[in-house]
DNA sequence: TCACAAAATGACCCGCCGGTCACCTTCTGC
DNA sequence: GCAGAAGGTGACCGGCGGGTCATTTTGTGA
């Protein structure tokens, strides 16, 4: 074997390139808990640096846009590339939702799978929380953030649409649903991380949220949203 | 007149009390300017000392606590004292909610008063935004948002459970019903500030909201939470 | 008009943090 | 082994901003 390029122990994709893509992303992951606990103000380079433990300047080595660059790497890939593969797993088939109860069936799993990813990877959902809405409310970052949560929302938007073209669904403006859908789903999120916490003083005083699985809450807001909070003319 | 108490000028409450009161007002309108523009942690002392036309030292005589207690006095008094007075408003008298026509009614127009209220006070929707979520999941401030925001969904929550008890509304958790109205109100002004932005590029491309007034959007919102999204089954 | 108190002011202090760079370690090819 | 490149490192820099306080200004009573 006269002229292997420099691979001497195995893959092709390199043994630096791999040594250097979990580098990377233990940067990313030590980024994502300290923007979560800390938010992006108050969290600090050097922290972030330490927890990876890495020297600040290497950091900068992988990236050069520094603290801004590793938030929005986070947010666009992590956060909203997770939040995409949830909508895109929950519709494997828009077509089929042909009747009210397949859509409704169809829109309980996207919201117990959103419950459920956001319960999983708490880092990524404290991030998403703590500074979206300021950023989007900010002129200097308004038009990144709004770009990518419209197509969060167009792709939540899609199914609607298909539900109700098929007469599955009531019609109305397919958009405005769609953020409604997700913003019961953040105010949800909301809601039971409160519950969540290690209750100070009164352990089992008022339960802040009555539901106990994922698929409780995910049925509690479906109904809402789908049958309606009317009572039924029975 | 031997000996009237010092006021020499007029009215009871004395003048140099009015004028601390008038300039402590000025100052908390400036804060609520900066803090909805620039966020909590971007706003400077200075910044808003200035936009006060006071000095920076007089600031700290009116508000000892400085950043902290400015903001929180804001919060406190200004934006949920607000969103109290708009939820009492709306339901004069709770025991009337006793049919569904009647219920929804009332809370649509509640969903109505408040997208009005939060458009006539831009920066107290601001204020509200940008930070609210933040602080309440920092455990550092958990506390005192958490309690805050359980007093207003209590204020939701009970005309709610009126409307429950009395037959109108389904059965359900009343407070996590709460949740979601809030939720959904907060959503919508998320979704049509976006739209009230001076659009850069293409100004009529494709508008972020379809509905004109806040009337248009209260009545869309009364439709999905009371009606539900399913087709009726006509 | 003057003496004194109360209140306003902004120059200053100091800790913090994002970002840099000269130095050092490690790894590679010969 | 060795020379040179590639890459890691943390002490350091500059500014920024919250908070302070000696000084000045304003208001009050005699």
């Amino acid at each position: 074997m006269p002229d292997t390029p420099p691979a001497p122990t195995l893959d092709p994709p390199g043994r630096r390139d791999r040594e250097r893509l979990a580098r990377r992303r233990a940067m990313l992951d030590a980024a994502l808990a300290v923007f979560g606990d800390k938010g992006f103000d108050g969290a600090t380079v050097d922290e972030i640096a330490e927890r990876a433990e890495f020297g600040k300047g290497t950091l900068y080595n992988y990236f050069p846009g520094g603290k801004d660059e590793l938030y929005l790497t986070l947010f666009e890939d992590v956060v909203l590339g997770g939040l995409h593969g949830v909508i895109a797993r929950a519709f494997p088939d828009p077509a089929a939702l042909t009747t009210p109860a397949a859509a409704r069936a169809a829109f309980c799993g996207l919201i117990e799978s959103l419950l459920v990813h956001f319960s999983d990877h708490r880092g990524q959902f404290l991030l998403f929380m703590k500074d979206s809405h300021r950023m989007q409310l900010d002129p200097e970052h308004a038009a990144f953030f709004v770009t990518r949560f419209d197509r969060v929302i167009d792709a939540v938007a899609a199914p609607i649409e298909a539900a109700m073209a098929a007469g599955a669904l009531r019609r109305l403006p397919a958009r405005p649903v769609a953020h409604l859908l997700m913003g019961n789903v953040r105010g949800h999120l909301m809601a039971s991380h409160e519950a969540a916490r290690p209750a100070s003083g009164h352990p089992a005083a008022a339960p802040a949220t009555p539901f106990q699985t994922p698929a409780d809450a995910a049925s509690f807001i479906t109904t809402v949203l789908f049958d309606g909070l009317l009572a039924d003319p029975a």
